[in-house]
DNA sequence: CACTAATCGAGACGGTACGTCGCGTCTTGTG
DNA sequence: CACAAGACGCGACGTACCGTCTCGATTAGTG
């Protein structure tokens, strides 16, 4: 009668604010602790439920940090059309916020080694960039059909010479362990980048 | 009378056999298990040696991949004088052929999130890139004397370009389970990056 | 509605063929291999569990080791109102029947040792001999009532007397290795002791 | 030349001073610490030494701390020759202040249970009372040949049973925590059981 | 209104690794 | 020889986390 075609499954449905709590719990963790202290055990204690209401969301832990610390697609607000530089500035400056903040940084690092155990966590995070893929590849299109950037100019490329950058800002970086922006990896360095990159593209 | 700084020290020598065979376990345990595998347990029982035995010589498990896994300074066997071009390609396949052995890529994996708890680790990976920076800054302080590249290009940003690129075609590469080389990672790759790169520099 | 404080703990209920499993490890490791033997991690293993799930039960060795070897009380089984000096006889054999079981001896030669750090195993102990401390008391008061022993005699005084008569022939005695009775604590040794505590109480 | 039939053993004699700084250390141990904290390694530290230097001395820990807690013969002072009662009750109280010093009572407490694994050990232990034992017996006779006591009478048994009242009053008396003569093993308690067993004795 | 079914909390389970400690032995260089 | 120094193999310690499980008690929809 009243379902679309996802009848509600039979039984007591789920505490909606379970989830909630969760990414919370996980989330002040990663920020005060570091990946380290991420436990089941403590997620759950904090968020003030068991470990098996969690396991029932999330495969395991590294499923759930990964949902908590990268919720949602890495959604550039970008204002493209000014200069070929300054998009690609803007390019690097939001990989880089999106990657420094002290819970991406961490879950980062402690997600890394749990690839090759979680394939499918691996895939999640590239998705994250799809959205930035399509917007460079577009915007190099364009520029290509301009006569600004050469043919062979691939966005792939570029794309992961920015987060390589930044991740080796981050994980390399002479003050890694200070909380949000690298030193290194400040406005002049986004634009010092940016820079090398257009040139290294342009016609 | 005898070399008083050089003294050995009192008591009974380690057994040198021990360090040799427990760089031995750890590598084939990265090699064939991934860096999950790689616990003190395992490369004690894999060497036939105990705990205790390693405990003595590294203090944690990072000490001991670290230097099992990047045993000496990465030396590159560089041939320069050509190209600006090759000379940076030789530099981007020398860099990734170093990181992406089997050995090295598990390894990696598992100390980048280490890097925050034990910051000589870090100190120490950075170190193993030390030679490549002097004779890349070198390079450059002769291509600029030259006239080709532009004054303000850094080593610094240059060689972390490289190290970034690398490290993301190795750990978030689609086919970062792969034994060698990725498939990213081959030779055209190499060579695109490095045309890249050097017209980002270039005057 | 329901009886509220015998309301079971919340949780999964404890497997209680563990208890079974220990207390049977436990007792085969004192009779065949003696207490050095009896540690948690081969009790563990020997029950086919683990230590946690021990630790869960009993908060050390000794205090399962106790619960092992001295499963309930000791309740002998005395035919009262015979001569007081058979009554005292069933007395001594009693205990020493009880304290001279392989696994009660060596439970014992390990035990004792640690009573100075668990006070409440100490105490434990003790209570085994409650029953026995009741029958004899009631014994000699009926006694000294009908004039056989002084007023002065106390079961405390004599119950001490005849449980550290055995427990020197336990520990200190030259067979105390053999496997049940000691040599020395035969049936005349019994008659004999019994006689003396007798004639040392009587008016 | 020099020697009269014990010829020297060759090389560098042994520092008499480690004896002596062991059981010193032993001693300080057992009181302060307890049984537990008598370890190889505590033992040499505190003793200005090494473990080799002890384990050329002492096969076994147990050993040392043998030595070191009863260092010699339990030499009572007796003053034979007045009532029976006040030489039994001497050699009560004699063996009760042998034992239940904190060093001693700590020592007999720790070592029971290597008893099984030692038994040169549980023999020297019960060689200390060889001489209470003789002197005893000998009183026994005298007594016996005066028509004192029960040509029954034995010394073996009498001794047993004062050194088991002592034990049960160290070991699992109510106050076996203290430091020196338990609550309960005090002049009264002497004389009582003096009193019991003369009685259970004499003709 | 019972019935079913999935959730909730709580916490035990087997397994495995941790880092430390003590044992008794050994291997050095120096008296 | 003894000595100090200290490494060695062995094995136990007590703790922690993993991911799973088994409970009784809820909390919905369904017959």
């Amino acid at each position: 009668m009243t379902d679309e075609n996802s009848h509600r499954p039979a039984g007591r449905p789920r505490d909606p604010r379970i989830e909630a709590a969760a990414f919370a719990a996980v989330r002040e963790l990663l920020a005060t602790e570091g990946y380290a202290a991420v436990t089941m055990t403590a997620v759950a204690d904090r968020a003030g439920t068991t470990k098996a209401a969690l396991y029932r969301r999330w495969p395991s832990l590294p499923h759930l940090v990964h949902e908590a610390a990268f919720p949602d697609e890495l959604a550039l607000d970008f204002h493209l059309g000014a200069t070929l530089h300054e998009d690609l500035a803007q390019m690097v400056r939001g990989t880089r916020d999106a990657l420094s903040t002290p819970i991406a940084a961490a879950a980062l690092g402690g997600l890394l080694p749990e690839f090759t155990r979680h394939p499918e966590i691996h895939a999640a995070v590239l998705e994250r960039f799809a959205g930035v893929f399509t917007v460079l590849d577009e915007r190099l299109q364009q520029a290509a059909a301009a006569g600004q950037v050469r043919s062979d100019a691939r966005a792939q490329d570029l794309l992961r010479l920015v987060i390589g950058a930044v991740l080796v800002e981050l994980l390399l970086g002479p003050a890694a362990d200070g909380p949000d922006v690298p030193d290194g990896a400040d406005e002049d360095w986004a634009d010092r980048l940016a820079a090398t990159l257009e040139r290294g593209i342009r016609t």
